[in-house]
DNA sequence: TTTTGTTTTCAAAAATAATTGAAAGCAGTG
DNA sequence: CACTGCTTTCAATTATTTTTGAAAACAAAA
């Protein structure tokens, strides 16, 4: 495999992991030529590299910046705007779990707790109580869990993940 | 709020977490619906809920037995099936964990190692390595961990997970 | 001010995913 | 065998998501 397929490759395969998630997979091809990329690109390059439109190329640079995965950089005496990606993994993997803790788990854990504290009057709702308490718990640990990945080091990752694999 | 609206909000609610997450919503409607039932009930049921057809229901409770989430139930003297979902959160977890890190984690850990073994011949292509080869290290680490968590039982992912947030 | 190079917006179109429902399939029963 | 009650399938429809591209907005330069 040479290079050229080597990146097609991954842009690819990034883009299919990312739609598997509930990501946009040409976010997630944007994400990918970026991080690969040895230097900041403008979005014609993007469009030209994977076939997109201007304003599609335009749409997911502006969510991979509110994401913080991508920034801008200005050239001096240009106009243009050019784009690089954060290339740190632990930053990037702590910034994607940030972001989709506040807008996917929390969400949930709200709605569990409002639903959690619904009377288990009949016997017939006692089952729906017992379910939903269950999964309050756990995804308060997850929760908490998460928040201290997110706080924490990639050495202390590195550490706690030896720690659970031993 | 009564049962019955806690149970309404709670399967919207579950559904909408899925699809965020690239999960078929109705799916995940269907799985909330017997999460919460407390006996095991059968397709009509299921139908009439949630509002869906036939063909709807039949898919996706099949496609639940395929995770392992749902089980089928026969009554003696009775044409009909029935189907009920584990309801051990600790189970449920991993089985998901199980089925995604299949379907979709190795995958991608299949393409970087593939990936990463292109030579870094000229300097436009380290970039290119080297983004790769991190990638690959922290998703070899992540598979690890979820074998370790799998393999697990409930209170040996309680005390990691005191551990961690300590 | 006007021109020029650029980014942004968003209604419409295209692509993709989910759902329906009717027909076919299947297995017990009479 | 034919009937009955139920499950499964899948082509067609419907819903949702993504993408396009042209126009508008913007801002630096002339």
């Amino acid at each position: 495999m040479d290079i050229r397929e080597g990146k097609e490759k991954f842009i690819e395969s990034w883009g299919k992991m990312a739609s598997d998630w509930g990501i946009n997979r040409t976010m997630a091809q944007v994400h990918a030529l970026l991080l690969i990329a040895p230097e900041a690109i403008c979005s014609d390059q993007v469009m030209e590299d994977l076939n997109i439109s201007r304003g599609n190329a335009n749409m997911n640079l502006r969510a991979l910046m509110d994401w913080g995965l991508v920034h801008k950089q200005l050239k001096a005496g240009e106009r243009k705007e050019y784009f690089y990606a954060e290339k740190d993994m632990w930053i990037v993997i702590r910034q994607i779990i940030l972001q989709r803790k506040r807008k996917e788990l929390e969400p949930m854990l709200k709605v569990l707790d409002e639903v959690a504290a619904v009377e288990a009057s009949c016997p017939e709702s006692e089952s729906f109580t017992k379910v939903v308490r269950d999964i309050q718990v756990f995804s308060h640990k997850a929760n908490q869990t998460l928040d201290a990945l997110v706080k924490a080091d990639s050495n202390w990752f590195t550490s706690v993940f030896l720690r659970m694999v031993k």
